[in-house]
DNA sequence: ATACAAATGTTGTTGAAACAAATGAATATA
DNA sequence: TATATTCATTTGTTTCAACAACATTTGTAT
């Protein structure tokens, strides 16, 4: 199967070459916005957002222990500023439960349920197929490659 | 200067070891996002959006020839719903004009005013300063690597 | 103890994005 | 020529995010 891969000037069209450091920015970005657009579709068909799925996913990964607010805020990819209405939104779909915390009363111990764990088992799939429909383009030495390059620029 | 760098479980501090494939989904939208809020944040003294910025590079680009609002649609990063409101924004601040195209009366034709390229002129310095400092943790190979990679995720 | 500061979440408001429907202009069809 | 179809953009509506102000609980210092 042959794929038509096309660089950052084309698919952004831009007239003229772009200089290297905008040029790998740029495509940071077209790459980040391309997965999100597919992720996201994907999501549709299960009502759900992608925050709405992160922190789905962040809370299944605390294996039964709740987690606070800013727990929650702290693992998110995209930072967000008002996790307690995203938080609402998943309380009103029964998939996660959320109780003030008894040691400290200002925190809230946010959980997820039974049928958000069921849920989650049924959108995961799809999810996966996409992530790794994108990575299988490359072998996992390079995979790896592109891991440790991305931290270095975040360093 | 050494620089502490994460990897992105510890960035997103996800409890436990991620599939490879999530793992660079994962980072590359970590790094991506990284790279929004950087730029985002220097922008805002502009008083400017991101895709405000886009548009404007957009009509930059196109060295004096007006662009349509579907041209200006598929050159963005992100694909915007409503660009014809973002426009709006930037005419409000004479940055750009608008003017309906004769030979199509459907179309219409866009153009960034000398304001709109003075005012460029100031931003420029400041972003590219962020994108180069950002890039510059890598060397041109890796750099130019790095952009292979990608375009081969989004083929 | 009391007062003051910090931590943790929530709520109100405003502006932008997503989505769908509507408008107006050009083109094709009958 | 009249009518339907498609194109390019705009507009209306609903949802969501950013930001700031607020409330409540906890910690600290006098």
């Amino acid at each position: 199967m042959l794929l038509k891969q096309m660089n950052i000037e084309d698919t952004i069209k831009a007239s003229n070459k772009l200089p290297d450091s905008r040029r790998l920015i740029l495509n940071i970005l077209v790459t980040a916005n391309h997965i999100n657009d597919r992720i996201g579709e994907a999501l549709k068909d299960f009502d759900l957002s992608i925050p709405q799925f992160n922190v789905l996913r962040i809370l299944r990964g605390q294996k039964g222990k709740p987690a606070n607010l800013s727990t929650i805020q702290e693992r998110m990819v995209s930072r967000m500023s008002n996790t307690t209405r995203l938080v609402d939104k998943l309380i009103a779909k029964n998939l996660v439960e959320r109780v003030t915390c008894e040691a400290n009363r200002r925190k809230v111990e946010i959980s997820i349920t039974k049928k958000g764990l069921e849920f989650l088992q049924e959108v995961d799939p799809v999810i996966d197929k996409i992530e790794s429909e994108i990575t299988s383009r490359l072998n996992a030495e390079e995979n790896e490659l592109i891991n440790e390059k991305l931290n270095e620029l975040r360093a």
